[in-house]
DNA sequence: CGATAGATTGAGAGTTTTCAACCGATGTGG
DNA sequence: CCACATCGGTTGAAAACTCTCAATCTATCG
């Protein structure tokens, strides 16, 4: 999945990085996407915006990935926002070299093909889940998956509940009883896992 | 979108169809993917059977289009059962074929990537419409989806339910209400939209 | 016409959200 | 380096929506 690194390699010496900071946005909802955008050290987080102003965290991207590409192969605009989650560099891509990529590099479009379908299986388990799962079920699993995955981040509560489809506030009242019966340890705000079993067995 | 038609002309004239009556499966959820399907005539479903026997409708595949692709695409297990809703006849394409096909023709591998990137926005809005839509909202939106896509289908409560994330009995309540307000007219176990404005706008 | 799958309606339970008030951490500018 | 502003976190109580369970009814099809 980290093939991205080196198909773009030759192509990311040439061109400058540029630096984000935790908060600012790489694209917008609504825009039209005019090439992709490669992570070189950082994470940035995709979110969306509903009519009622309610965030969804829908994807997280690390060192090593791309994003922008669901929109430019789709040929629409960005359904959601991309923004830094941490200290961010990133490479920029323009629409006409990822163009003449995918024609000499099928192995890039290859490669964009099989993160889609991966990110697809996963946003349908998420739906799934969503309509099987409890809230209390749901929280702990991205507390399980955003942590495990992403250690070195602090993640909100807020944006632990933009995950789950909850509540900042039921987040944090599930992570006092978390960390009652022992399952987990808050630090600041930060927090570590102590019995990934528990978070995974709880029943609501 | 319905570029998969021409592509195959070539390849699925020379294969034999196969034909399939309301509740077969093309696929089970779990097995490995050893080709993809091409879908000539009919309705097909996917659906993701969840640990505690929860039902989710994830994705509806009509004639022209092709159902299969993500799994192979992703060197992945199949997520979900792809059940047949109607009488349905398809065609299949083995694995080996759709590699040489990717090579000979690079534009399939293009739509196929552009189906998962459409399919991913939808199923990522889905995600977002379950976490900020209000259960009632989320199942006209279905109703209008649904019926308004593919009106020649007469589309079970349970499935409606499981498409938007809800239950049957909630989905029942719902169709009596819209009824009775004058937004739907049903007949049967059918139904017809008559304000369609009605639907979209409800509150909860 | 009978069997079966699907639909309807009611009542009650329960999780989760909402609203509100307050607390604690973090970071910046004077 | 302190003060203060701001952002993030905590906890409580009440409201509300949806689900669950149950009983009954109605289509549809062989």
């Amino acid at each position: 999945m980290q093939k991205f690194k080196e198909i773009l390699k030759p192509l990311l010496d040439e061109t400058y990085s540029k630096e984000l900071k935790r908060g600012d946005y790489l694209y917008h909802m609504g825009d039209d996407p005019k090439g992709i955008f490669y992570i070189e050290e950082g994470l940035v987080g995709l979110f969306h915006l509903s009519e009622s102003a309610k965030e969804s965290f829908l994807r997280v991207f690390s060192e090593g990935f791309i994003l922008g590409h669901r929109s430019l192969f789709a040929e629409e605009p960005y359904h959601a926002s991309s923004i830094a989650l941490s200290k961010t560099t990133y490479k920029f891509i323009p629409k006409g070299l990822c163009s003449s990529l995918c024609k000499q590099h099928p192995e890039f479009l290859k490669a964009v093909a099989m993160t889609l379908a991966k990110d697809l299986r996963a946003a349908e388990l998420r739906i799934a889940g969503l309509a099987s799962h409890s809230a209390q079920e749901r929280i702990a699993e991205t507390l399980v998956y955003l942590k495990l995955k992403y250690p070195q981040q602090v993640w909100t509560r807020k944006e632990i509940a933009e995950y789950s489809g909850s509540t900042f506030e039921s987040v944090t009242r599930l992570m006092s009883k978390l960390e009652e019966e022992g399952a987990i340890h808050k630090s600041g705000r930060d927090f570590e896992i102590l019995n990934m079993k528990a978070l995974l067995n709880l029943k609501h």
